[in-house]
DNA sequence: ATATTATCGAACAACCAGTTCAATTATTAC
DNA sequence: GTAATAATTGAACTGGTTGTTCGATAATAT
């Protein structure tokens, strides 16, 4: 990819998770992205077609991060991904937003955007069916899995977003004990 | 108040709920809800300051009808919000939402906005500090309660989200046992 | 060095929100 | 019934936002 091209859309990701910290995704403009960012208003509509694309793009790149588990490179997070401890995967994910590595915190928060939160649930929904014997199994019997494992994810988002409200004063492993408590783990 | 009044306003809820079942909250404008009300522009922000203002009052109106215990007149509702039987509230408003009584399903759709699951949340929130007693008690102990009682409002609202994206296939009675079940109940 | 490709910037059309106002119509009060 | 009051109308208007276009300019690749 051509240098240039690069540094546009490096500059307009970082207005944006700038401008996201300051007011919630309804609020921000495309003129405020590209003056903050410094670009042409051409160049932003040559990169994205609209700002929900933005947006959209802007989560793929945060949960490649946080939920490639087949992730070549960074054998730590496989290992964390792939093992079986009832647990880690859960903390692991609570540990991410703890570091708030790129301003995901705000997109949590509750003024923001659906897409986001549906972004979120769709990748856990995968972990989630991936993790499943991790959970005591006798709901599961009862319960259509489709709608436990729905269950699951909610708590998990739920939890997430409860904790960064009540400004994050628990631990990472404190929140994940909650977590798996409501879960009767 | 004023015949004239109340016609136009009925016929803004009307133009509004109708057009909820056709798209979503976002896309509707507010040129759609005065060509469906066949009212004249100025009329319609007489009466609401924005289409934010017309759903918030939308909200209160449905909330106020399913959520207000204290009811003079409706005796059997009064009845069955003050008593104590573990599932009956519950399962009544999920009774509620199966009659979609106002359209309100489609505002509990995934596409539609955060204002109104705020306002169901927290009109829940309330009712499910009121009915704390009826769970399990052992997992409140150890957790906050006020973590404990969002994780009991969000799981409702997931509950009920997820019971209309599969078409309601399960009776009332049948979701309420889901609800339950997954609280550990 | 040349061809390609990205950016710029300014102007543009289309749409939508919300306001204003004078004219008209319905309601209420006397 | 009549006068005073209040709601509705429709059209025009401001201001802001989105997304597009295009010729000129600059950076990159080959």
């Amino acid at each position: 990819m051509d240098r240039r091209q690069r540094k546009t859309r490096e500059a307009i990701f970082s207005a944006f998770t700038e401008l996201l910290s300051e007011k919630n995704f309804k609020q921000i403009t495309v003129s405020d992205i590209i003056d903050r960012a410094d670009i042409g208003r051409a160049t932003f509509y040559a990169h994205f077609e609209t700002k929900d694309f933005l947006l959209k793009e802007l989560c793929e790149e945060l949960f490649c991060h946080i939920f490639d588990s087949s992730s070549e490179s960074d054998r730590e997070h496989r290992h964390i991904f792939n093992c079986n401890a009832p647990d880690s995967v859960f903390k692991h994910l609570f540990e991410h937003l703890y570091k708030n590595d790129n301003q995901i915190l705000e997109l949590l928060s509750s003024e923001n955007n659906e897409l986001f939160l549906n972004y979120f649930k769709t990748n856990l929904l995968q972990l989630v069916k991936s993790q499943l014997h991790t959970f005591s199994s006798q709901k599961a019997s009862i319960l259509p899995q489709d709608f436990y494992i729905n269950h699951i994810a909610a708590t998990f988002v739920e939890t997430a977003r409860w904790w960064i409200e009540n400004k994050m004063e628990q631990s990472p492993q404190e929140i994940t004990e909650y977590f798996l408590a409501v879960l009767g783990n």
